[in-house]
DNA sequence: AAGCTTTCCTGAACGC
DNA sequence: TGCGTTCAGGAAAGCT
């Protein structure tokens, strides 16, 4: 389930390997994988690799875009190896020298979009800020939050407030934060806010350091896993780490939560 | 308008 | 063993 680090791995890796290649067309292999018109972006050069949220941004030498959000399963695979097969080929991009790009997708909650040149992002018109960055503040939270009943874990995940953190990140910011999920998020202070920020940038960075979380299906292009996984302290854990009592486990949202009654307060 | 629930989809895990 | 049910979840649509 790629998240900010997942997509930013990808668009690091993608980038070494294919700045200044060519396309030569695109083939869906499933309906509603692609959205507009495929021959928009055949024979142009790929110019940048850019992640904008969990979106893989990938810009071509006429202005057209290539826009692909992996949702839950997808993933992009470079190179295909001779004895590669799946199932679950979705679309595959067909570039010079005979290479193919495949997107693979188990559960077809994936998209591309093709974007025309000069065409306003229509995916990304309401998405809010990136973590990342210094826009993710005190103030920036503190406003967006005073009028808000929402819970602070579906508050970070609302993507038109900050973008790119999903289920399993925002379970581990609140850990470090020692903040219970269920909290209000007009009732989170400043200080609070102050440690949120801290753990979101300190967690974001050093999982795209470990090339982000393998959770049964991301890969990174090559195939590997990432390494993240390794560092989780709540998501999909028992106990607590640090007093070991049994965790909380209920749904916000839809979504499951894990947390400790106990640190997270 | 905000904030829920439902929907999309398939494989894994579980229960009888 | 095997079949049916439940669960996982990002984001958009639908609903209240």
């Amino acid at each position: 389930m790629p998240e900010l680090p997942e997509v930013e791995t990808i668009c690091r890796e993608l980038s070494n390997l294919l700045i200044g290649r060519k396309i030569l067309s695109i083939e869906p292999l499933r309906e509603n994988t692609i959205i507009y018109n495929t021959e928009l972006i055949e024979n142009q050069t790929i110019s940048k690799i850019e992640r904008r949220a969990k979106y893989i941004v990938i810009s071509l030498s006429k202005g057209q875009q290539l826009v692909i959000h992996l949702r839950m399963t997808g993933k992009l695979i470079f190179p295909i190896t001779n004895n590669f097969d799946s199932k679950y080929t979705r679309a595959i991009i067909y570039i010079d020298n005979d290479d193919e790009i495949h997107f693979d997708d188990i559960r077809c909650f994936g998209k591309i979009y093709i974007n025309e040149q000069n065409q306003t992002n229509d995916q990304f018109a309401k998405l809010g800020i990136e973590p990342l960055t210094d826009d993710f503040n005190v103030d920036f939270l503190y406003q967006k939050a005073k009028n808000r009943n929402q819970e602070i874990k579906p508050f970070l995940m609302n993507q038109e407030i900050v973008v790119g953190i999903g289920n399993i990140y925002v379970q581990e910011i609140l850990f470090h934060s020692k903040i219970n999920p269920t909290r209000k998020a007009k009732t989170i202070k400043k200080h609070e806010w102050q440690k949120i920020i801290y753990n979101t940038k300190n967690t974001l960075l050093i999982a795209i350091d470990n090339n982000g979380t393998t959770i049964s299906d991301f890969r990174r292009v090559d195939d590997k896993t990432g390494e993240f996984q390794n560092f989780l302290q709540v998501y999909g854990k028992d106990n607590c780490p640090i007093c070991d009592n049994k965790l909380e486990y209920i749904k916000q949202a839809g979504r499951s939560t894990r947390y400790c009654k106990e640190c997270q307060k």
